[in-house]
DNA sequence: GGGCAGGTCTAAG
DNA sequence: CTTAGACCTGCC
C-alpha cells in the first residue's frame, strides 16, 4: 500500500532511539507493532506499506507515527515562542513521536535504567521471543512483545537469567500488579499529566525519567518531558544549564504545554545529528 | 581491568 | 528535601 505523508522522515523517526522493536532489511523497516509486523519504506511524500495484517492499516501507522498530530502547527509556536532552538527544531522536521504499546512501554523502560541501548533491545527481544505471539511474514518467524496475560506466569528467575539484572524484580512485580488490576494503565487516561507522573512512580523502578517517558511515548503526553543524560548535555552546552531543577524550570515557564517535544528535539539533535 | 550505559533506590544529613 | 553509593550486565 502506497500512503502520501506530509512532513514526514520515516529514518528520523524510527531510529531516533525511542522505539526499540524494528530491524533495517532491504531498503524496508520492520516494525514489531503491538499486534502485528508492519513493513515501512519512504519514498519522498510517500511510504510504501506492507503488514502481515493489512486490516486498518493506514489507522494502524497514521497512529504509531503520530501522523494525526500537526506537527508544523506546534513547531510555530515553539519557533515563535522564541527562537534560541530554532535551528534544533529545524533539524528535527519530519520527526514524529512513536505512539507506543503501554504495557510495552512500561516494562522496556524500567529495563532502560542504566542501561545500554543493546542491552535493553536484547532483554526485550529476550522476552518478546519466549512468550510473545509468534508470527509468520515473508518466510521469517518475528515474535510480539507478549501481552500482561502472556506474561502471566513468567519468574523472576528467567527474568534474570534474560539478563535483566537488578531491574528483574522491579518487572515481576509489575506485572502481577498489571494482572491483578493492582495497578490500572488504563485509568491513567483519565488522569491529569501530574497526578499520572505520581501514579507511576509510586512503582518501583519507575523514577521520574521513566515515567515520563511512559507518558509521552504511549500516553501523548506532550506536556511531560524525560531528562536524560542527553538532554543534560545539551542543555550545558548550549545554555549552560546544568541542574536538573533548573532544566525542569526551563521547560515549564517556557515550553509548556510541548514541553515533551521540545526534549525530544534536545534529544535528537544532541544524540542523532550533532 | 575500571568505567560507563537513555536511572532508581536507599540511607543518611 | 537534597545527595552520595550501590546496582546486573556487557562492552570497550
Amino acid at each position: 500500500m502506497k500512503l502520501y505523508v506530509k512532513d514526514f522522515d520515516l529514518k528520523q523517526s524510527i531510529t531516533s532511539g525511542q522505539f526499540f522493536r524494528y530491524e533495517f532489511k532491504n531498503d524496508y523497516y520492520y516494525i514489531i507493532l503491538k499486534d502485528r509486523i508492519v513493513k515501512i519504506k519512504q519514498i519522498d511524500d510517500y511510504i510504501i506499506v506492507d503488514s502481515n495484517n493489512m486490516r486498518n492499516i493506514k489507522e494502524t501507522v497514521e497512529s504509531f507515527f503520530s501522523l494525526d498530530i500537526d506537527y508544523n502547527k506546534i513547531n510555530d509556536i515553539l519557533i515563535n515562542k522564541d527562537n534560541s532552538i530554532k535551528d534544533i527544531i529545524r533539524a528535527s522536521i519530519g520527526y514524529k513521536i512513536q505512539r507506543m504499546d503501554p504495557f510495552e512501554t512500561v516494562i522496556s523502560y524500567i529495563i532502560s535504567a542504566n542501561n545500554s541501548v543493546n542491552n535493553i533491545r536484547n532483554c526485550v527481544n529476550k522476552i518478546s521471543n519466549k512468550y510473545g505471539k509468534k508470527i509468520l511474514f515473508e518466510n521469517n518467524y518475528y515474535y510480539l512483545f507478549p501481552t500482561k496475560e502472556e506474561l502471566k506466569n513468567i519468574t523472576l528467575e528467567e527474568l534474570i537469567e534474560m539478563k535483566l539484572g537488578f531491574r528483574a524484580k522491579y518487572v515481576k512485580i509489575i506485572i502481577d500488579k498489571i494482572n491483578s488490576n493492582e495497578f490500572d494503565l488504563d485509568i491513567i487516561n483519565k488522569m491529569s499529566s501530574k497526578e499520572a507522573l505520581s501514579y507511576l512512580m509510586k512503582e518501583n523502578g519507575i523514577g521520574l525519567k521513566v515515567a515520563s517517558c511512559i507518558l509521552l511515548f504511549s500516553y501523548s503526553r506532550y506536556d511531560v518531558y524525560p531528562i536524560d543524560i542527553w538532554v543534560k548535555k545539551i542543555m550545558k552546552e548550549r545554555f549552560n544549564i546544568e541542574k536538573e531543577k533548573d532544566i525542569k524550570e526551563y521547560m515549564e515557564n517556557k515550553y509548556k504545554d510541548y514541553s515533551g517535544l521540545v526534549i525530544q528535539y534536545l534529544f535528537n539533535y544532541k544524540r542523532n545529528i550533532q
